[in-house]
DNA sequence: GGCATCAACACAGA
DNA sequence: CTCTGTGTTGATGC
């Protein structure tokens, strides 16, 4: 459940299934994913209700009522599952969170994530969400002229990794960079400072396009949404296709080790 | 005057004529190599007497009576010279200090040097002196095991780097560095970590032996010292050498970059 | 040929 | 498919 489409698609869910409810109590069986001791963690939650759910980048922001914030990152894969009153919350769990109602919220890591709460007042000292970069659906302020800025600055940057880094753009990850680049027909390698105007403008409308495109269909197919539903977004140009042909020139579809991560390209359309 | 020898030799000669001498007046042309306002300089030096001088890697330090300490790197090539009661300081001095016997001492940089004064009590929070690394030619420090330690501590970084940086080994400069790893057969950017036992030994010698004979000899022939005498090292065996044969095998040796510096090679030997 | 500062990158750890 | 330190390297300016 990592990037924008997902974690926005989720806490849409949230927002409307969980205004109200209060926490009765948590579970935590790894106390490693949190950022507090666990009994400061209850006393940050527990008591408190839910008044509104929001995201930005990869985070999700519930805000508790009164005075605390709970911050959830789902990491490289995990799921946020919703359970009716009655049903059973399920084994490896990392954390959950049981309603007044009798509802719960459960929260499973694959491989690493983050369940944080602070006191609102401190919600601008938290290192991990203060320093998220645009948003880039939000039209306000991912502007065409806050991209070519925003390349600019990092002229000597891979434009892959100015892409992926928070800081800049909040919610691109790994995989929906993919395509974005394949329909920019840019190498992740380029330096962000050699990519003409034209090409960022291209590459402006690839992010805005693929990332609400896939909002719209409910996230990634392999990804779990809050009643556990698979999202409708498997349709990747290059994206995980190796050796399987471009689409537009028939090249096949290489992967390659693009600093620190792997890339998938056409070899022949992404210069 | 960058490298050891040749500041180690300034030293000396610095130690035999002006212990004893009293800070009469500066001129400062060029206040940027200073590390404090003229004024501060001034208050730091005038009046106190010279009681001793040292040094360390490239830098020279110059006890001042009372409780000030003069420190003194002449960066990438530039001279210290002493002129007699009576003869003129010549133009084009950076920094001129003149004793009360009528003599005086001054200081011209070539590209950039540094003229710093503090006093005693904060000489170690001088950053610049405070995290020099070993003296290769003390042999109590610089002992065959601190060396292989500190190979081991920054195994993956090239040996040149790690030779270059001043915070492991105070006074290696990229002159004599050329022959010191021709000596021990090891190309510039072969990983430390890499180096074999046999080699490391090799290159241990190699550094104390090249430096301490280049001592005797007074320095480098193209520097000058505090009489404005000539050293006497000037046979390369392949620094700056390039195209010239091998010493040891005859191959032209080849001046080639590694990382942000050039160095001088036997394609053949160095590997 | 020096040194400090900053940005970018690689790697390990959680 | 995550993010954060740490350490290393490279570019820049004095």
């Amino acid at each position: 459940m990592p990037e924008l489409p997902e974690v926005r698609h989720l806490s849409h869910q949230m927002d409307g299934e969980l205004r109200g409810r209060t926490i009765a109590g948590v579970d935590v069986a790894q106390p490693k994913c949190l950022n507090v001791p666990l009994s400061e963690f209850e006393r940050l939650t527990v008591g408190r209700t839910v008044t509104k759910v929001t995201s930005r980048g990869k985070w999700v922001f519930v805000t508790l009522e009164p005075g605390s914030m709970f911050l959830l990152s789902l990491g490289m894969g995990g799921e946020a599952l919703l359970h009716a009153k009655g049903e059973p919350v399920p084994d490896n769990r990392q954390v959950a969170f049981r309603f007044g109602d009798g509802s719960a919220l459960s929260l499973h890591f694959w491989w690493f994530g983050y369940a944080h709460v602070v006191p609102s007042a401190e919600l601008s000292s938290h290192a991990m969400t203060s320093r998220l970069g645009l948003d880039p659906l939000n039209e306000v302020e991912f502007t065409w002229s806050a991209f070519d800025y925003l390349l600019e600055m990092r002229k000597r940057s891979a434009i892959k990794a100015v892409l992926l880094d928070q800081k800049n753009i909040a919610g691109i990850g790994n995989v929906y960079i993919q395509d974005i680049l394949f329909a920019a027909r840019l190498h992740p390698m380029r330096k962000a400072g050699d990519v003409s105007s034209a090409e960022r403008q291209d590459l402006y409308g690839a992010i805005r396009s693929q990332l609400r495109h896939a909002l719209e269909l409910g996230g990634l197919a392999y990804e779990k949404d809050l009643y556990n539903q698979s999202g409708g977004f498997k349709d990747f140009l290059v994206g995980y296709r190796e050796g399987k042909p471009c689409p537009v020139c028939g090249t096949a579809v290489q992967k390659v080790k693009t600093g620190s991560t792997a890339s998938f390209i056409c070899p022949s359309c992404q210069t």
